[in-house]
DNA sequence: TATGAATGAGGCTTCATTCAT
DNA sequence: AATGAATGAAGCCTCATTCAT
């Protein structure tokens, strides 16, 4: 079974043992959502035993809970590393959506336990004051430089920041949530390494043309 | 419990208990997915017995998938409705993007069931040849208008028809699948019939502009 | 394990298994209680399986409260036997005395699920409307017989019918139920056969001396 | 959670300790009979943690004999309070009938207990020697008054000593014990404070009725 | 003396499914 | 074509108890 060896490694580290079973319990309820994950399977694959969740998190959806948002938090350590100070307004957008784009694509996790959530009609994200404050810093960044090319005469005037921001998120989030059944009907084309590239730019150049062009 | 009346009503009425089941079966995945969803639900909320439901479908998973096919095809009935003939490029673009988003949002059980669909990899779409067929039209619509307005001039060259109706089906998905996340976080403003004119008119205008706009 | 002749009889028997069921679950809610009951235990001594209580009774408490009510039901078809018509109120008095201390003695399971009940606050016992009324007869009978000496001037007026309901319960039912605990300070004496024949008396006795006594 | 200065108060005071956790399990016990009551519970209540119920108890089965005795002795200490010497025989029984009622009425705990004991066959009763012992000195009592007042030719001759005190303890333990089921069938009546004092007084009068009256 | 972490065993309950008629 | 009764397997969770420090 496991590692006795390991196991006293481990021995009386709470914090590791929680961590590790969060990760675990992540991964399980990312990849067959609340009611499809098994709590002895989370147990199996983790370093110690059935009981410690209960111990830890009280139940299923303790657990399930805990494990949303450590996806959140988890995803959002390597969030601040974008630098858009020294950037005109175009390049800062640009900037900001291909950040948001590829932070999508590499967090499919985080991507499928949202999934999960609007299935559950975003019960346990109505729960979590913490998580619902989350995204807020993503949406203000948007916010700060749509304004700031308002200002400049460089983006049109009628374009509303959260609508925008839905805009580069919805996306961003369709491009990674909905890949299985896209991709079944009109094949892998799109999202091939060459195709996500495209799609990238595709969006990023939709939206900057809608921002700046002066015809229409 | 039930009205025997009605049951007399369907007796001997295969297809009248079958469509009773799928219809049931549709709302129940599509409420809670196939992992959340409850065979003894299903069968309380019918006019028959849970015993029909394997003796129609089998079991759980043939269930699942007769009603997956069973939202698609239900759905399919009003989609051609729409009419683009006498539509210049512009306009008929237009009108695919109002009628895709609003179709969509008509059916949200469509949509949760897509999403369940995905949540499973697209495990049960991938089964269906019926089912992967089914949406190739809209494609070919979005093709069509997109080289007409091409060919014209009108529409500029370098668009790809498949990213874009990508596109439209991006938003007008993620429009209906994450508005509880989304609505959590920043509010149900998006969400009111206004809200959802706005939306409907900056896809529309913000597609019409990438594809339109001379300078940028 | 189970004999397979035996269960084949049994088969398609709905109100035989349920019946089997309540049987075995009074006898160890009786013997244990609530809390110390075991449903696998209950199971085990059945004719059928463990999942056909969760069928039948839905989960312990609702097994455990069917058992109450069956408790109560079942004694309760014996006790009309009692005739005290052709009888004067000292010999009726007597009379229905005599039936309520060995109707006690003669049914400890009852007065063991009833002081479980106790040792819930009475809690499954306020639930349900059917216990609640089902002991109104007694006092009623107790009632009659009163009423009809003090009109006759046998039994004095001070007494009231409740308060000699009370009392005849309390010694019928504390012989029982307190039986281990009293019989292990003080002995085995009072509860022989003839230690009980005397006790049954000196009560019959002493409320009869009560209710009939002139001087004082 | 609990308060440090309070804890280091009863630091190093093992007694203290001891006492804190009886004092808790009494009460725990006392509410969900043995069966139903938890360690956890009990060890949240204290004011130290579980491994020290285990340190001083041992088991769950240690911690209620302890906590049984415990009950008793609590209780015992305010039984010596009655002062019957100067009394008639009459008055005498009466106090001592007086008593017992009212000290079953104040320590509804201790009663919880020995029905406990009762549900459990007296099992933890018949361990304790000390247990056993210490209820004989109330029926001395009774034995004493009882011998008096036949030596004055006051009571009658043919009354047992033992009998008598079963019927005082009965009815004072029926009062404290049966009162959920008693009330939730017959009212709340008889356990208000006038009620509980009519009760008294007409056991009082009952049992000195059966004692004294010469005719029948 | 004291404690937070850890746990095996067993408890209750639910699930999709099949049987017998 | 239809149904109420029945079920094994597996799910989630709780219990008293012990370990390591």
């Amino acid at each position: 079974m496991k590692d006795e060896q390991l196991r006293r490694t481990w021995k009386q580290d709470a914090e590791g043992v929680k961590h590790d079973i969060l990760m675990v319990a992540m991964a399980e309820f990312a990849e067959h959502g609340l009611a499809g994950a098994r709590i002895d399977e989370i147990a199996e694959k983790t370093k110690t035993s059935k009981r410690m969740i209960y111990y830890y998190f009280g139940d299923k959806d303790g657990l399930y809970l805990a494990a949303l948002e450590a996806a959140y938090t988890r995803v959002r350590a390597g969030e601040e590393d974008i630098d858009i100070e020294g950037l005109g307004p175009r390049d800062a957008m640009g900037a900001v959506i291909r950040f948001t784009f590829e932070h999508h694509r590499a967090h499919p996790e985080l991507i499928r336990m949202v999934m999960n959530e609007n299935v559950n009609h975003a019960a346990y994200l109505k729960k979590s004051e913490f998580l619902r404050d989350l995204n807020l810093r993503t949406l203000k960044r948007v916010e700060r430089i749509l304004a700031r090319g308002q200002d400049d005469g460089v983006f049109r005037k009628d374009v509303d920041a959260l609508m925008l921001h839905w805009q580069i998120q919805a996306q961003s989030f369709y491009n990674v949530s909905n890949r299985p059944s896209f991709s079944t009907k009109f094949g892998e084309e799109l999202f091939s390494d060459e195709g996500q590239n495209v799609m990238r730019e595709t969006i990023v150049d939709s939206v900057l043309t809608y921002l700046t062009c002066k015809a229409g």
